[in-house]
DNA sequence: TTTTATTTTTAGACACCCCTAACTTTATTT
DNA sequence: AAATAAAGTTAGGGGTGTCTAAAAATAAAA
């Protein structure tokens, strides 16, 4: 059994090795968990006693097996509450970031599959992250940042690498949503911003910051 | 702001003012807590400071305005999610108590309202438990323990004083439920135990102990 | 009313999780 | 390779919430 705080450690971790396949380091946690760096030692120290983690001292963590079981429990049940507090609760996608990081710690072992399947088994949270299965599958996104897109090239927006209301809000406001069909227009080299149209219609100026955080699957025709 | 554990003792000690009306003392706050006396000590302090509860050494405590504040939204949360369980995500009335108990600590500003809306305004719990509302009202139940109840009156069953899940089960076992017209038949003055019968049919013998823990709403007729 | 029992509080300690400041290790420059 | 910078760890400490054991206050009994 762990604590919020162990899991949410273990939640930070899990995503940072998702995105870097590397093993983490102790600055990046301290980041992701708003605290710092002695703090996310002390804990490094306690969740390697726990062998939720392989420690060694300045070369970085990795989730043992038994720890990635953990972390994806906690992120399953964050991403399930955001699809509830979203689609039954009639939230919007900005606003439930920090309801579902105090839900995702509610402890039940029926809780989350009677939630699930209220919510009628869902694949993806409103933000486009995939929801992990009761086993703890989860698949690869073939996502790519808009940033990455050749110029010309169309895509369907399927998530968002920056989860803050700021930033969702901005889409909101220039009805940028997931689903939606984009493509890059030009390319400006100096500043790497570019012009998108949305769904063939509307065009907009973007910077290179937002570019990086629209994730986009690439279609094929 | 409140942590975790002093709503649960402020919810306790609303509890037990509810019942004895009068000053609330230690012991009785660490068996509902389950904690010790010196542990409820520390907290009263605590709270003392807080100016959530009137706290003089050795004469017990019974919570300031603000204090039954906190302790009302908690109760209405408490309250509010187990209406969910239950009718939402399909729990039975046993098994709701103890997930209840982690929600109820949620905060947001506007999840308890969203949640109220969309149960539809519920007025009572899964175990005939008043609902606060937004405000913090709550009307009282004109209800009595059974084992009140004269012999040759009706009465109609409005909740339970014992939650667990021991009592629940025995209840649902031998078919009594919330709503039901109960008659005592016959009180047995050695143990005070009584014969009953549930909606104008079965006929079960019931001891003092069960018909204590059964309220009821005496019905005129 | 004095003694005994019960209840409550204080004293001292520990686990958890966080912090700052100082020190050590590793990485980067020059 | 030596000097500097960056990253990570240790040392020491603080707030919260719990505990046991001992002391103090109150209640009950002789």
């Amino acid at each position: 059994m762990q604590t919020h705080s162990e899991e949410n450690y273990l939640k930070a971790i899990w995503k940072l090795v998702e995105h870097s396949g590397e093993n983490v380091n102790t600055n990046a946690i301290a980041a992701l968990v708003h605290t710092r760096a002695a703090s996310v030692t002390d804990m490094m120290k306690k969740l390697s006693d726990k062998k939720l983690i392989s420690y060694q001292p300045y070369k970085g963590v990795s989730l043992t097996a038994k720890g990635e079981r953990v972390a994806i429990e906690v992120v399953r049940k964050h991403r399930l509450w955001e699809v509830f507090l979203v689609e039954q609760l009639g939230y919007k996608w900005d606003e439930v970031h920090d309801i579902a990081e105090q839900l995702e710690h509610i402890r039940s072992s029926t809780l989350t599959e009677k939630l699930d399947k209220f919510l009628g088994f869902p694949k993806v949270d409103p933000h486009g992250d995939l929801i992990p299965d009761k086993s703890g599958k989860i698949s690869k996104q073939q996502q790519i940042p808009l940033a990455q897109l050749e110029s010309g090239n169309k895509a369907i927006m399927t998530g968002v690498a920056d989860h803050s209301t700021l930033f969702l809000r901005f889409l909101d406001k220039h009805k940028i949503h997931l689903g939606d069909t984009i493509e890059t227009k030009e390319k400006t080299t100096y500043d790497s911003s570019m012009e998108i149209s949305v769904n063939r219609k509307k065009n907009i100026h973007i910077s290179n910051e937002v570019a990086k955080n629209i994730l986009v699957r690439k279609s094929r025709s």
